[in-house]
DNA sequence: CAGTATCCCAAGCGATACTG
DNA sequence: CAGTATCGCTTGGGATACTG
């Protein structure tokens, strides 16, 4: 693997041992917390809507597609529409709702993260402003709208 | 849940249809997929770093968190290290590796996004450079280190 | 095309107890 | 403090087959 494994920086910080349990990662983590949903996400992201689109591509059984699909949509990340082309038979079909689209913040960065420390892989996919078509990355940014290093974040307890 | 249910624009995307199997997301995800990994990832974050104070945050199994510290260990996101404070006795720690801290965009950002989107509960944390103390934000920014909106971004199949 | 109904198997989880 | 050794149990995964 292309990296040293060398300790970094950022474990100087010191314990703030907030209220572990329940802050959103928590919550998130519980949600993705199977071997199937992040890749359904990363399905919906790419613009695949239909069920056996999805199944093809990912290989994944029937069953548990329909479940996972399921629980998207009772967490609200998905919606499941009917439509009709014209001429057409109806077909059904699940799209992002508004915080599944948010959700292309964490798993775009989880892409890069795995693209660049997870084995020596180009990207399958890049990343653009649909404006220009120039690439983007996924980090932190300050309130004034300019990017900050990973190494000069902090966490501090809140309240 | 505090969001409405609209389907959004982001699946107006057409199916790119990538070679979507070994995406470094695919790999993360593998990485990611059990109960515990990002909890304790979480912990690595906020600088917790021995194992018995890990093991009474979480309550986790022992074994369970064993296991988890080797396999983020023989992946390259955490090192162990034994150290000894002057007349103390030796003790372990776990300490995030330079792609391991480079983690931290990610599971911050999927806990910014499940603060907001699941369930409502203030921040336990606050993020902040730690230069000025300001809040910071995870998100995509440009070539130009622009700040770029979610809905403004696109996939494009690269190759 | 979009699912549901079964059924079986393995992996993962968790409790308890023990060791250096 | 930092683990390992067992062990039972539950859950999730996956194959196969069927329905609207």
């Amino acid at each position: 693997m292309p990296y040293d494994d060398q300790p970094a920086a950022a474990s100087d910080v010191e314990n703030i041992n907030p209220p572990l349990d329940e802050c959103g990662m928590a919550k998130a983590a519980r949600l993705l917390e199977d071997r199937w949903t992040m890749l359904i996400i990363r399905e919906a992201l790419y613009g695949v809507t239909r069920f056996d689109a999805m199944q093809s591509d990912l290989h994944i059984p029937r069953t548990v597609l329909a479940d996972r699909l399921k629980r998207l949509c009772a967490n609200g990340i998905l919606t499941k529409r009917d439509y009709r082309e014209p001429g057409q038979r109806t077909r059904s079909q699940y799209v992002l709702t508004s915080p599944g689209v948010e959700l292309a913040v964490p798993m775009i960065a989880l892409m890069q993260w795995g693209d660049k420390n997870l084995g020596q892989n180009q990207p399958a996919v890049e990343i653009v402003d649909r404006h220009d078509e120039k690439p983007c990355r996924v980090g932190f940014i300050n309130f004034n709208g300019e990017p900050v290093n990973v190494g000069d974040i902090q966490l501090k307890k809140s309240g």
